[in-house]
DNA sequence: GCTCGGTTATGATGATCATCATAGCGATCG
DNA sequence: CGATCGCTATGATGATCATCATAACCGAGC
């Protein structure tokens, strides 16, 4: 519960663009090993509602999001969709699929415009062989991702609807609002649309927050921590 | 999912013991790494309904599987728990915490009767130090389990009680049988005992499977997956 | 300008599932 | 041996939430 917060204090805002060398993997490089490194780099770009990549396609390597963000989810046959995690500037994904397989597990596609690196599978593997403490580093990133995947899990197993809802608008607020759509919290949240708009009209209701179209104003987040359950 | 067949695969049988050199982990270290790695284990008895330790307890290290199954969950106030992952012989655990916190995020308790091995967190950091090759090797593993557990966010966002108690069932047997009560199911599957009950006797009546107390025999492996869905 | 798609809304309806209650059964323990 | 506890079972009931339908609104694009 205590990580989440972090992650908002933490999390660049996703408008700033983020140098290199502060991304959250490559801090521990040496100038030496940034330097071999970034010729290695292919940089995308990253759009709105446009994919990345696929779950199932061939996994090219780790990526190192510049600017913007980014989501991974998943897509059930039914045309239901999860979103598994939201990513700001410095942060990585893809790393599950660099180590783990052939294919990405997920699919990833831009929420918010902005750019990101793609640094190839083969270029990791030496870097990781090449220094321990990388292979610490991206442990320890991906350690944390699990954490939090474990709190989500039993979120999605316990908590009500308009808990989890709470707890995802809560992660994605930054300063007070939260720039996105219902449906875009829906998925977040493991709900439908329309649980969503209920549920968030019933908080306006109550004086917890103030709706607009792809804007939530948090006006009570001490009450909305309280709804999340903690 | 193809994951999760492999895990059924690849996972020994819990009554058997496995030697120390064959744990997912300390496989990619040479005899001699390993023999000065021996001195610091601490061996600790596993008990069913006994646990290793709480969740927010001050973390110790990594633990090894010997023998035994361990599973690790959260309680919410309400008192209502969900299995986070189930480990057999050879599995690791306790890593998030080991890398990310000094607290472990989630407990862990006994299934079946075996033993663990508990390597101190400042050991594992020298280790991880000293050798690039180990520090993959947790990666993947760790890798492994992010993926599994978006898996699941996935299925506990989307998937009715039913599928997600066939596919509990399916991870939980191992050559045509689950050793289970219906509490465990329930807690692997984030529903309640009543429910996950009446859905296993409808199983049953439906000719899926056969049960008994503490043991569920799977009938129609097939038809289970296709609840699964997939 | 006018359609079209996405977003926000709200109602009606029903399925699903948690909760509470009760009970039989077997094992364990004093 | 009786009591107790955990597991399995089933019914009754109600809350929650998904689904389907409808509609207003707005911006983008033809």
């Amino acid at each position: 519960m205590t990580d989440r917060s972090d992650a908002e204090r933490t999390r660049p805002n996703a408008a700033n663009e983020i140098a290199l060398e502060r991304a959250e993997l490559l801090r521990v490089l040496s100038p030496e090993q940034l330097a071999r490194l970034r010729p290695q780099l292919r940089e995308r770009p990253v759009q709105p509602h446009r994919a990345l990549f696929f779950e199932g396609g061939e996994a090219e390597g780790l990526w190192i999001l510049r600017r913007g963000q980014v989501r991974l989810y998943k897509a059930s046959a039914s045309g239901r969709v999860t979103t598994l995690e939201t990513l700001g500037p410095g942060e990585i994904f893809g790393a599950i699929s660099a180590l783990e397989g052939e294919v990405y597990p997920a699919s990833a596609e831009g929420v918010l415009a902005g750019s990101a690196w793609c640094l190839p599978r083969s270029t990791l593997m030496q870097l990781l062989a090449s220094d321990p403490r990388l292979g610490v580093e991206v442990l320890r990133i991906v350690s944390s991702r699990l954490h939090q995947a474990h709190q989500r899990l039993h979120a999605f197993a316990q908590d009500s609807a308009p808990a989890r809802l709470a707890r995802a608008l809560l992660d994605a607020a930054q300063g007070g609002e939260a720039r996105v759509t219902r449906r875009a919290l829906a998925e977040s949240a493991g709900t439908t649309v329309e649980t969503a708009i209920r549920v968030l009209r019933r908080f306006e209701r109550e004086g917890l927050l103030h709706g607009q179209v792809g804007l939530l104003r948090l006006l009570d987040a001490e009450a909305l921590r309280r709804v999340a359950g903690g």
